[in-house]
DNA sequence: TGGTGTCTACCTATCGATAGATAGATAGCG
DNA sequence: CGCTATCTATCTATCGATAGGTAGACACCA
C-alpha cells in the first residue's frame, strides 16, 4: 500500500476509535489490528501517540472548516444553515452513538499532550468564529451555542437516544438560543 | 485506618482524580500513592476498578441531590436558585480546571463498564427531574439547559477560562435558555 | 545495460513501564 | 482465637516505543 493511503486508513481507523472510546483508549496495536499490519509500522507515519493525536485533530478541523465555508456560501436561509450545521455534530451520534472528536478530547484535556491541545483548541475556536459570521453575532453568545450543541450531544449520548439530541436542540430553538 | 475512614479517603481521591483526567485514567496504584498505601490495598475496600467508579458515580449523584433538595426548599427566587445549581458546576472547573464527574464520564461513555454507566445515567436523570420541578417546566427542557450546562463546562475547561463558562451561562439567559 | 546505492514501507523481536488483579503472610485488636 | 486491614510479592495483559532487518521500487552512473 502507498504511503499515503496507509496513513490516510490509520487516520481514518483511528479518528472513529477516538470518537467511540477517547484519546486515551487509542491504542496502536488495535488500530493495527484492524487494518492488518504491525502497531511498529504505525510509528512509521506517525513517530508519537501524541503526533498522531494532533493530527487527527487538525485533519477534523480543517476538514470541518471546508465544509462550514461551502455552507456559509449555500444559497439557504440561516435555519437551514443552523440545520446542516447540527446535522454535523448528530450524525456522530447516528454512526454508532460516537461523539464530535472536539467532544470527546476535551473532556479528556487534562490528559492530553500539548500538541493534541493545540489542535483541539483550534476547533472550538473555528467554530466559534464560523457560528459568529453566520448569526452576525458576537463571540461570546456563537462560542455559547457551540458549547450548548456539544453539550446536547453528551448528553444525548449517556441515553442512546438520538430523539435526546434533537428535543435538546428544538429546545434551544424555542427558548431563542438558536436561530 | 478505619475501614470507612480508608474507603471514603480512597474514594475522595479517586474522584478527584476521574474529575481531572477521566475515568479511564483513574490508576489504583496512583490512589494508593497518594493516600500512602499499597496498590492491593485499594481491592479490599473496591473489589474492582469497575466498582469503585460504579460507587464514585453513585455518590456522586446521591450528594448532588442531597444540596439540590436543600436548595429547592430555600428561601430564595428562580434566578438565584438557578444561580447557586450553576455555581456547583463552577466550582468543579476553579477547583484545578476539573469537570464535573458526570461530563467526563458521559464523554468516555462508549468505555465505561456497565455498572458504571448505569450510575452515570442515574446522574442526568436526577438532575433533569430537579430542574423540571425548579422551572415548572417538562423534563425535555430541563434536560436541555442541563445538557447546555455540561457544555458550557466542556468547552470553558479545554479554553482553560472560567471567564468562558460565565459568559455562556449569560449567553443562555440572554436567549432565554435559563432563568 | 547492469550494477550500486538509497528510499519506502513494512516486518520481527523486544524493551521498560504500567495496568488491574490475586494469593498468602502478618500486625493489631477485641 | 478470629477478624480486620494491610502488607509483600507476583501474575498476566497491554501500553508506546525502539532496534534492526528486508523486499521491492527507483535513480544514477559507468
Amino acid at each position: 500500500m502507498s504511503t499515503t493511503d496507509t496513513r490516510e486508513t490509520i487516520m481514518a481507523v483511528a479518528k472513529a476509535m477516538v470518537q467511540a472510546r477517547g484519546y486515551n483508549a487509542l491504542s496502536f496495536r488495535e488500530i493495527a489490528k484492524d487494518i492488518g499490519i504491525k502497531s511498529a509500522s504505525i510509528h512509521y507515519h506517525f513517530p508519537t501517540k501524541a503526533e498522531l493525536g494532533a493530527a487527527l485533530a487538525k485533519r477534523y478541523t480543517e476538514d470541518a472548516l471546508e465544509g462550514l465555508e461551502q455552507l456559509l456560501a449555500a444559497d439557504l436561509d440561516l435555519p437551514a444553515k443552523f440545520d446542516r450545521y447540527v446535522s454535523v455534530f448528530r450524525a456522530a451520534l447516528l454512526n454508532d452513538n460516537r461523539m464530535c472528536l472536539y467532544g470527546i478530547m476535551a473532556a479528556e484535556y487534562g490528559d492530553l499532550p500539548p500538541e493534541v491541545r493545540t489542535q483541539v483548541d483550534a476547533f472550538s475556536a473555528a467554530n466559534a468564529d464560523w457560528l459568529s459570521r453566520l448569526l452576525e453575532s458576537d463571540e461570546a453568545r456563537a462560542l455559547a451555542i457551540f458549547a450548548a450543541i456539544e453539550g446536547a450531544q453528551l448528553v444525548a449520548r449517556g441515553r442512546g437516544d438520538i430523539a435526546v439530541f434533537d428535543q435538546t436542540i428544538a429546545a434551544y430553538r424555542a427558548a431563542g438560543l438558536a436561530p
